[in-house]
DNA sequence: CTTAATAACATT
DNA sequence: AATGTTATTAAG
């Protein structure tokens, strides 16, 4: 049973297939969702060509076969320990037992930056209390590198090796750069090759398929606010295999500087050149001050779409929330100061995002319906 | 703010 | 045509 509880868990999430790739510049066909009326999400069109992702060789080593324990456990029985780390879904599992947890540090591999900070799992989040103070903390790398070490068996985590694969509307095309992106007037998002993700590299070099997966390991994202330290994760990705020779290598276009003092709320700052924008914050996965909701919002749909995952999944094990109550969010995301409770909800969204590859997919598939 | 229900569209 | 997803809207 617990096979099929798992799978049906997992189940939601198929096959994947999208590919940091920046498409071709579908810019969304036109979802002009004209509300009251009819016609509205037009079409998203744009069909991905799916491709085979190496995204399995993260750590598809749980080929999700062995399942034992959990004798009970009807309906949601997480067939997987999580870490206390994430942000459970709503109702806590009543079987929750983690002592199972099989810690299974990968040795991963010898990376040569690495000997020093041994190990130390940055895994603290949760926990608004000790900060420390912005004085010259520069974390090595590899540091990083430990954290992802701990990162054991999920079989869960084979679902990533075939994610969803519903809609094909495509999804490279936005990136998460975030553009101007106008609330409610222009949403004409048409910068073509906005994109220019982390692995912006629609060049001819990928022959059979240098970069892995996105994994996303976006350790920064522009979605905060305030003040933060800069923590340059280098996701060397503990699964990222020996596959590409340069995989650390986010070409980013951190400028945006925004940020203090008006969360762009209603989005009429037409910042083109914030295109990718991304530096500020990083390490807080405790108390996030400001949440720049807009921003979350695109990136969570983002994400949603890389990995085909149907928002009413989301929003149900991950942000507990109806699917209607998502939608709305991702497509009017209030800004933050306007919110009140509602910044729960964004807060785990933007949690999520922060959230390592593994224990993304072990949240989605935490409670299974 | 959220849910639940439903219509509209997309995909297979 | 069937199935799946998302956008919308009314109600709590």
């Amino acid at each position: 049973m617990n096979a099929q509880l798992t799978m049906e868990a997992i189940g939601e999430l198929h096959a994947v297939s999208h590919e940091p790739v920046p498409a071709p510049a579908d810019l969304l066909g036109g979802s002009p969702h004209a509300r009251g009326s009819v016609a509205h999400r037009g079409s998203h069109l744009a069909p991905a060509h799916p491709r085979s992702l190496g995204m399995a060789t993260l750590l598809d080593g749980g080929g999700g076969d062995y399942h034992h324990h959990h004798p009970r456990a009807p309906e949601h029985s997480l067939a997987g320990p999580l870490h206390p780390t994430m942000t459970m879904a709503c109702e806590t599992p009543p079987g929750m037992s983690m002592p199972t947890t099989y810690t299974t540090l990968t040795p991963l591999q010898p990376l040569p930056p690495i000997s020093t900070v041994s190990d130390k799992f940055p895994h603290h989040h949760h926990h608004h209390h000790h900060h420390h103070a912005p004085h010259h903390h520069q974390r090595l790398a590899g540091n990083v590198s430990g954290s992802f070490t701990l990162m054991r068996d999920e079989r869960g985590l084979a679902s990533m090796n075939n994610l969803y694969t519903p809609y094909h509307k495509d999804v490279a095309g936005m990136g998460q750069s975030l553009s101007p992106l106008s609330g409610s007037g222009l949403g004409g998002i048409h910068n073509s090759q906005q994109g220019l993700p982390h692995y912006a590299h629609p060049g001819p070099a990928m022959p059979a398929d240098k970069m892995l997966t996105p994994n996303g390991f976006e350790a920064h994202h522009p979605a905060m606010l305030g003040r933060h330290g800069e923590q340059h994760l280098t996701p060397t990705s503990a699964g990222m295999v020996p596959i590409n020779g340069l995989p650390p290598h986010h070409p980013h276009a951190h400028l945006n500087a925004q940020g203090h003092g008006q969360l762009l709320g209603t989005a009429r700052e037409p910042n083109p050149s914030v295109t990718g924008a991304q530096v500020s914050n990083g390490s807080n996965s405790g108390q996030m001050e400001e949440i720049n909701t807009k921003e979350v919002a695109q990136r969570i749909t983002t994400e949603l779409k890389r990995y085909s995952i149907p928002q009413a999944i989301f929003a149900q094990r991950v942000l507990c929330r109806s699917q209607g109550t998502l939608s709305d969010l991702l497509r009017n995301p209030k800004p933050w100061s306007k919110l009140k409770s509602g910044r729960e909800t964004f807060r785990r969204m933007w949690k999520w995002l922060q959230e390592p590859e593994f224990q993304r997919m072990s949240a989605l598939r935490l409670a299974a319906k």
